[in-house]
DNA sequence: TTGTAATAGTGTTCAAATGACACTAATATA
DNA sequence: TATATTAGTGTCATTTGAACACTATTACAA
């Protein structure tokens, strides 16, 4: 081995990016050389660990500006056969994509995948999609953290779907309504959302967004 | 752009461990050339992240097979100010030292100190300790990550005190009673603690010791 | 204009879990 | 044998959580 640092392994970052698309729960990929994986890569020797996965999320994919949140450090030394790697591991909320721009997936070099039926991943990457999923939903049970998967105005049945296609089972309209009203969380903005052919919903806000709150 | 044989963040873990101690929350510290820390170090080239974590622990202060779970890794470029270093964070939980034995506590390299009242800690451990203390307290209310403070047998009254040191309130004993024993996950042994001056208490064990479960 | 299809919106009731609360039992020692 | 000390136990009220069905509003088609 002749890395610089003989003695030390090389630290990257990986990011698991989700959004809601359609009916499902996806995550964004990156092309790397050996097939499909998270975007990251290696930390910069003065750079900060969460501005690192930014920057990677940002050049690999052209997201910004969404959440990150740290997961958990993988290190098993047999995670990648090549050379010794540490990976610091995040994952992304990213809104639903209200109307026109959807996410800037750069050409070829990224694409959507559902995270129920995933193409095979490089590395331990299914497992920390694994992780990172079952993390996503243990916090919607105690947090506010769905409101960063929404678009800055939303109706609270748009809201009860992503709740459902995260946990995977379907949820009652009035206790669902009774507990994110009862969190004083969100407040209608007075407005509504007309999308033909039936009644109108009233839209919503956060009224803290970019903050994950925990309930109770 | 970083290339990934540029040169790399030096990677350590740190290891805050935890014991109750009389009857205070206390925590390991390791004798440093610049003054009092957690225990760890550099994680070897090709050393496992969970295996480093236990070496340091057993170099630094003798002790082994203990519960250890990662809990955060710290990464800011100004932590360490004379060289860039990312630390992977863990918090080990070693039993009361029931009867003789006690923690081995190397000499003078090591001591215990008070979480309450810590003394001026090298780096970022002090930030270090306080959220490895947040998170045991949180865990304690939905898992059985108590019982990995406590010794092979113990009484229930034990058992509520730990859970009162670390929560810093007291508890309601017949509550907190049925709360543990409906978890089912420790059983009376049928044996009594013999204390002298008073009624002697059933003594209990883990029905899985080593391992910690949620509940609900 | 009227009917129909589609989604939005709203309370109550029962069961389960939680939290507050006080006395008797068993031992060692004075 | 009296006292001090900790162990051990049950009930009731409140809160929380889960199940459950109908009316309201709109666009569009007939």
């Amino acid at each position: 081995m002749n890395s610089p640092t003989a003695s030390l392994p090389t630290l990257t970052t990986d990011i698991v990016p989700f959004a809601i698309r359609g009916e499902r729960l996806e995550v964004l990929l990156a092309r790397q050389t050996t097939g499909w994986g998270l975007p990251g890569g290696p930390v910069g020797v003065d750079e900060d660990l969460d501005a690192a996965a930014r920057r990677q999320l940002a050049e690999q994919t052209g997201l910004s500006d969404v959440y990150l949140e740290q997961l958990y450090t993988f290190g098993r030394p047999d995670r990648n056969p090549a050379r010794r790697m540490v990976a610091v591991a995040y994952f992304a909320l990213i809104p639903i994509a209200s109307g026109s721009a959807g996410v800037p997936a750069a050409g070829d070099a990224a694409r959507w995948a559902a995270v129920d039926e995933p193409p095979p991943l490089v590395l331990d990457h299914g497992e920390i999609v694994a992780v990172a999923r079952r993390r996503l939903a243990a916090k919607l049970l105690y947090s506010t953290i769905a409101l960063q998967l929404m678009p800055e105005r939303f109706t609270l049945s748009e809201l009860q779907a992503v709740h459902e296609i995260i946990l995977g089972e379907l949820l009652d309209k009035r206790n669902f309504r009774k507990r994110v009203l009862a969190m004083d969380r969100i407040e209608a903005t007075g407005e509504l959302a007309r999308h033909g052919g039936r009644r109108p919903a009233r839209l919503y806000r956060a009224l803290h967004p970019g903050q994950v709150e925990l309930i109770k």
